[in-house]
DNA sequence: CGAAGTATTGACTACCTTCAAAAATTGTGG
DNA sequence: CCACAATTTTTGAAGGTAGTCAATACTTCG
């Protein structure tokens, strides 16, 4: 028996379709509003959860409150499959969100039992570490254009909105969820946010819409300095 | 049947011990000098490297050159299993290595027929996709000092020096490659080698070892601003 | 409509980078 | 083993990008 809709990542980011885990009802669904947590660093890890609706945010803090938003969780992915049985980062709804929830015990067993399923969730991992090392290169290597251009041409792919000429998306994040997920701040995000705009690349019809009205130029501007 | 040695890491970090595939001759032993190649982004992964002894270093590059050092492989690690059929990194010796090649058909073969095995694997993905994570905090966060602090505490704790008091390591691979793994450049690393020796906290008795002298302060500066 | 929160813009600062030179280390040939 | 060249590392000085602090504008929500 498989459950109706795709589940994805470990951490956010391994996808997997179609999903396992409700030979019992082991899986169910709950719902958060905006800024509501779903867990914690440290709390047992009794869950995994699967976006059905909305974006959840993932990040790691600094004892002195510095923050690192590791991803955002869009509808079909999936969040809180740790190695041991604690959560090793903090989870909180970007926007209303729809969750299902899978025991982790019964998630656990499914893969043990299907090998396949195990296999499959392997590859996703290693293409999840694949991703995430583009991800280093970012916050190692680029500068505040690049990033946000990478951030958004990022979204436009994870979206299949690649091949459009023109394409007008949301931002379900505010500019603080962008500056830590990029690392930097929202004066820089809101400035080259800005800079992009002046350049005629993108057009911002409201704080959480983008339209790319050059996605060739945007990508561009994501690797090299134009 | 099982190899001899401990087998760890996709993409370099994936533990897994004991290792397979040796049913066939699926597995030989290669010798790199210092500077060598083992493989290039975008060349077919027929291969999964597991380091015997040396240290590599896989990185990805920027068209205008800026590269990202991603991670270093020390002895009992593995490196190069890819999600397709194409290696996503470049991987050169830091030292004079020796690795063991695993075919990566055998390998595969070994994961889909032993689930336990598999499983240990996708565990091993979810700690390293976990550590990954405090890297981002690292890249996205911490200042020069920091950076240094926190590199040379995970060389510790990955070689076990955690215990001891005081503690002298080799650091094999150059200015250069720790700049490109810190996200900074070869000027800040030295300076902040330095300022780290000024201030007592650790000695550089040559330019590849440290000798770490208060290690619970080397601890805190990695974290926290003091 | 007013208050609170969020985003943008501006002025100034700081940290890291860049450019440059000196010092130290490594490698090579006599 | 030493001398010299090449490379790497360290140190110095100047400059730039992003950060900080502050004020204004915009949005959201009661």
């Amino acid at each position: 028996m498989y459950v109706t809709s795709p589940i994805k990542t470990i951490e956010s980011q391994i996808t997997l379709s179609p999903g396992h885990c409700d030979e019992f009802p082991s899986t169910h669904e709950v719902t958060f509003r905006e800024g509501d947590n779903l867990f914690y660093t440290g709390d047992e890890a009794d869950y995994v959860y699967e976006v059905v609706e909305g974006v959840v945010r993932s990040s790691k803090v600094l004892a002195d409150g510095r923050r690192q938003v590791l991803n955002f969780c869009y509808a079909g992915e999936m969040i809180g499959l740790s190695h041991d049985s604690y959560y090793h980062c903090d989870c909180d709804a970007v926007s209303k969100v729809r969750v299902r929830l899978h025991r982790k015990n019964a998630f656990m067993k499914d893969i043990e039992n299907d090998p396949e399923f195990c296999l499959k969730l392997l590859r996703k991992a290693a293409a999840e570490v694949n991703n995430m090392q583009d991800h280093f290169l970012m916050l190692g290597r680029k500068n505040a254009v690049e990033k946000i251009s990478s951030f958004l041409v990022a979204i436009m792919d994870r979206q299949n909105l690649a091949k459009l000429n023109s394409v007008i998306f949301d931002l379900p994040m505010n500019r603080s969820d962008i500056a830590d997920f990029l690392g930097m701040t929202i004066e820089t995000v809101s400035r080259n946010f800005t800079k992009l705009r002046k350049m005629g690349v993108i057009d911002l019809p409201s704080t959480h819409q983008v339209r790319v009205v050059e996605p060739a130029r945007l990508r561009s501007l994501a690797e090299n300095k134009t």
